[in-house]
RNA sequence: GGCCCGUUCGUCUAGGGGUUAGGACGCCAGGUUUUCAUCCUGGUAACAGGGGUUCGAUUCCCCUACGGGCUACCA
């Protein structure tokens, strides 16, 4: 029998998701999904000053785009609710003080200047300022001071923050799905703030109570969080609750130099780091990358099937997901990778699909009317890899080319061209039929009757039809252009080529 | 600095005591397309180093190096 699962990704509105974040609640979501499971979103808004407004909805809405739904949420509430931690603040207090009764945690009410005196003092004199077993008791809080002194301090409504009370001489074995067991001496952890002054919980608290109150069975986050595993863990055995499990992955680290995948590096190797535009970034959306592409290459940053199958739809991943397929190593993000995926994903969409883009998007309003959209893009649209490139790629489809490099016309038009060319339109004309096979078959009967040769032909008719030396199959796109469309073209390029 | 985690082609990775160390992206070459791109075929390229354990280590252990993370009244 299976236990329950329930997971959550737990993001915090201090701006846009990026793609390392949407990573997480991919693996969140597929995990869930293949173990029916529930998938909740929490936002952990504990920290005032650095929320950013727009942050939220702009995380759900990506979420949405990339088809990453969610079963509970601020938006979408049920029993284990409110899914903002803002609105959860009752709890937080309600268990920061049960920790100080059953003497796991203590008031503090050493100011922000002092602390960082000794910091700086100790980092002078080449050593660290740790908050714990060692000098807890020579610094202010309620373990230094009498219960009367405390008192005190509390009625006069002194600022205080409530710290953990990390525990001494002990060795704990921590337990990850990603990496096997982990082993900690509790003497180097410090003493964690767990509710700050302003009446709001850290992470630390907020996290532990609310994954214990949303009966989160598994914690499936980023490895940032893994020093302090150790402390959570020793929360859990404080509140005396049941542990879930943990797995820890990989961080999305920089296409090239050293660290984690930012903002900055989307700027400088010129591809987007959000899902979605941000300000003046534009997201994977917006330069045309399709969310099944993205979840896709995602997926594969950290994980693999372990077979040689590449590509997988939603639908596939979770069938094939599994924690302990997740790799233990960071991962380099690839921009060029993402775009052969963009260029798989573009194959598989239907025609239909590629010409309401094009219609929407790209092509002039005046041209929208053309009935022979999917013809075209079934013609080009194997040489895409972004839908744009659609129009980039196909634009003589719908515009008559108007200008003729001037590096081919060298090449290939000569003297005796315009008289070839005069009599390939007699020959045009007398065709009843102008399917590709049948133009192809009257024109290269025609060369060889003439003893000419194909490069005599060929080139300067396709720089005729489509403007320049590229392209699909000639014929394919003369019969989509029809035998009147390509008759004119040739009539126009007739009068400005030499 | 301290603590923790990691290390297979340039990159993402498979593998795992005895393998020609496999795939994908990229790159290069050939083929197809009388074009360009796609596509197909082939090629290039890796077990960080040093000690152990072992008949045998890329695989297990230790050390070093390197990489990464954390070290806030941020998450």
């Amino acid at each position: 029998m299976e236990e329950k699962v329930r997971v959550r990704f737990a993001p915090s509105p201090t701006g846009p998701l990026h793609i390392g974040g949407v990573r997480t609640a991919l693996f969140n979501y597929l995990f869930a999904r293949k173990h029916n499971g529930k998938f909740i979103l929490r936002i952990e808004d504990t920290d005032q000053n650095r929320y950013v407004a727009g942050a939220e909805e702009y995380i759900i809405e990506a979420l949405e785009w990339c088809g990453i739904a969610y079963d509970e949420g601020p938006d979408k509430p049920s029993s284990y609710g409110p899914y903002r931690q803002s609105e959860r603040k009752p709890f937080y207090q309600k268990y920061a003080e049960r920790l100080i009764a059953k003497g796991y945690a203590y008031y503090a009410f050493d100011t922000a200047e002092i602390l960082d005196f000794h910091r700086k003092d100790h980092e002078a004199k080449g050593k660290t300022f740790i908050y714990n077993w060692h000098n807890r008791l020579k610094l202010t809080n309620s373990l230094s001071l009498s219960a009367e002194e405390v008192q005190q301090k509390l009625n006069a409504e002194e600022e205080y923050v409530i710290r953990f009370k990390s525990p001494q001489d002990k060795k704990l074995t921590l337990h990850d799905v990603v990496r096997g067991e982990i082993t900690i001496d509790t003497n180097i952890l410090d003493d964690k703030i767990l509710f700050k002054s302003d009446g709001m919980p850290t992470y630390h608290l907020a996290n532990v109570v609310d994954d214990h109150l949303m009966e989160i069975s598994h914690v499936i986050r980023g490895e940032e969080w893994l020093p302090s595993l150790a402390l959570h863990n020793l929360l859990y055995d404080a509140f005396e609750w049941e542990k879930p499990v943990f797995a820890h992955l990989p961080l999305i680290l920089k296409p090239t130099g050293k660290g984690k995948l930012s903002k900055r590096d989307g700027e400088k190797g010129g591809f987007p780091i959000f899902p979605l535009r941000w300000d003046t970034s534009q997201g994977y959306r917006e330069a045309g990358y399709f969310p099944e592409a993205v979840v896709n290459f995602l997926a594969f940053l950290g994980w693999n099937p372990g077979t040689e199958q590449e590509l997988f739809s939603l639908e596939e991943l979770i069938a094939a997901f599994s924690l302990e397929r997740v790799i233990k190593s960071g991962a380099r993000f690839d921009p060029e990778k993402t775009k052969w995926y963009n260029h798989q994903w573009l194959q598989r969409m239907p025609d239909s699909v590629l010409a309401q883009f094009l219609k929407n998007e790209a092509i002039p309003a005046s041209l929208k009317e053309d009935n022979s959209l999917e013809k075209t893009i079934s013609l080009i649209k194997e040489r895409a890899d972004f839908p744009q490139d659609l129009w980039t790629l196909g634009t003589y489809f719908f515009i008559a080319p108007s200008d003729f490099p001037e590096k081919a016309v060298k090449k290939h038009w000569k003297e005796d061209t315009p008289e070839i060319m005069q009599q390939i339109i007699t020959l045009l004309e007398a065709i009843d039929d102008f399917s590709s096979t049948h133009v192809e078959m009257a024109i290269k009967s025609w060369i060889e009757e003439q003893g000419l040769s194909f490069g005599k032909v060929m080139p300067p008719l396709r720089l005729m039809i489509v403007g320049d030396l590229r392209g699909p199959h000639l014929f394919d796109i003369m019969t989509t252009l029809g035998k009147e469309e390509c008759i004119s073209r040739m009539h126009t390029a007739l009068t400005r080529l030499p």
